[in-house]
DNA sequence: GAGTGGTCTAGACCACGCC
DNA sequence: GCGTGGTCTAGACCACTCG
């Protein structure tokens, strides 16, 4: 028996999911841990510090660990390039850019990324087909005041998304996940049916608190984002 | 200038972000790190286990850490109880028990988890309430092989969720966020139009392999879930 | 003030995985 | 083999926060 970190934590987990250290109650100090299985405090600090990121426990200077009340389960997705995505799923990746404009940001898009009114944008939006069917629908705005050199992508060629993560370091992210229904437009872009049920990513990104681009990423209809632990 | 691990990791993300340190390169050795900023190599080690949790890197032994080609982003979301949801948003919270049925396991129930067929479930569907408003519906279904005891809850009292997540320990879970049209059915619970896109989230839950329950959380129309990093 | 977690250090041994 | 990351140790100092 080997008590790595892995051990310790194991044995914490087991302790709380099998009652024994019921919910809000407080569990031994480090030091204490450390003493009783016979391991530094930095191996019982480790294991600790995983359960309390994994939310299972609540730790605070001088109060000490306790197990949470109501463990905080978290999930965590990958969000892939969408390029990648398709061709690991062994299809063939197409890329169609449907309309581009460039112009004042509208209101809405001032007001939902604190832009200055006025502020020069590049709306695109573009198509990503797998095995020829439309895969997702992406709706982008891109700060130009922030990357001028937006204007001269050809994003015919390659995609926002991927150009944008290669070239653009950003500090802020905020995503939101919602059910959106097909419009008009975007039922016949994405071929399926008007009102039908599209599971959508939007991002907003920022760099130095200053907005860099918007996009929102509607998936074909019946699209599982999925994630296992 | 305190160089902590913070202030290693910050700067090797710079490092990366910037394009000093291109995608598919090696990053100088902990050890080498260490000496140059004058740290002990557990703190670098840190850092650079961090980076590598985050998917901004790869590392292996003897061959060093790269820079990862294509940096897999992950967001993370938390997937709180509904009646903590609820409360913490200042609404009231109701729970209402919509049905309880007891029998075999269907058979896309026992093809999806990979359940003998035959085996007992109990089926409940509830709906959670904020303020008086459909907030979600709960599609549940129980393992009774596995928890026998679930047949004496009253379910009206104690939403599903909430008993499971209190008294039984799981090894394995399997989540997949869809978005679906409410039937009629659904419609008329929620209190939305037939058609409606709703942010559905499944959950399969295992235990030491074996199946303990699966659910289907349907959130009303519009509903966000959102994550920032 | 005092207890607890947060972090760092210097050194050590080990396991993996190239060569 | 041997270099690299993975982990552990024993000790230390600090920062937060409760009483």
């Amino acid at each position: 028996m080997n008590t790595g970190f892995r051990d310790i934590k194991a044995q914490i987990q087991h302790s709380i999911l099998s009652g024994e250290w019921a919910p809000g109650s407080a569990i031994p100090a480090e030091t204490e841990l450390a003493a009783s299985w016979g391991v530094a405090r930095a191996t019982v600090n480790r294991a600790l510090r995983e359960l309390a990121e994994e939310g299972l426990i609540e730790r605070k200077r001088k109060s000490g660990s306790r197990v949470r009340l109501a463990p905080v389960r978290q999930a965590r997705f990958d969000i892939p390039l969408v390029r990648r995505e398709i061709e690991e799923r062994g299809f063939a990746y197409r890329l169609v850019l449907v309309s581009r404009h460039e112009g004042p940001a509208p209101e809405w898009l001032a007001a939902r990324l604190a832009l200055d009114p006025g502020t020069p944008v590049l709306h695109l939006v573009c198509l990503h087909y797998a095995d020829g069917a439309p895969w997702q629908h992406e709706d982008r705005w891109i700060n130009l005041a922030l990357l001028p050199e937006a204007r001269g992508v050809d994003f015919a060629q390659i995609g926002p998304n991927e150009w944008l993560v290669a070239r653009v370091p950003f500090t802020d992210v905020e995503i939101a996940l919602t059910a959106t229904a097909a419009d008009a437009d975007m039922a016949r872009q994405m071929g399926c049916a008007t009102g039908d049920p599209l599971l959508t990513i939007e991002r907003a990104t920022r760099w130095n608190g200053r907005p860099v681009t918007f996009v929102r990423l509607a998936h074909q209809r019946g699209h599982r984002m999925t994630t296992r632990y």
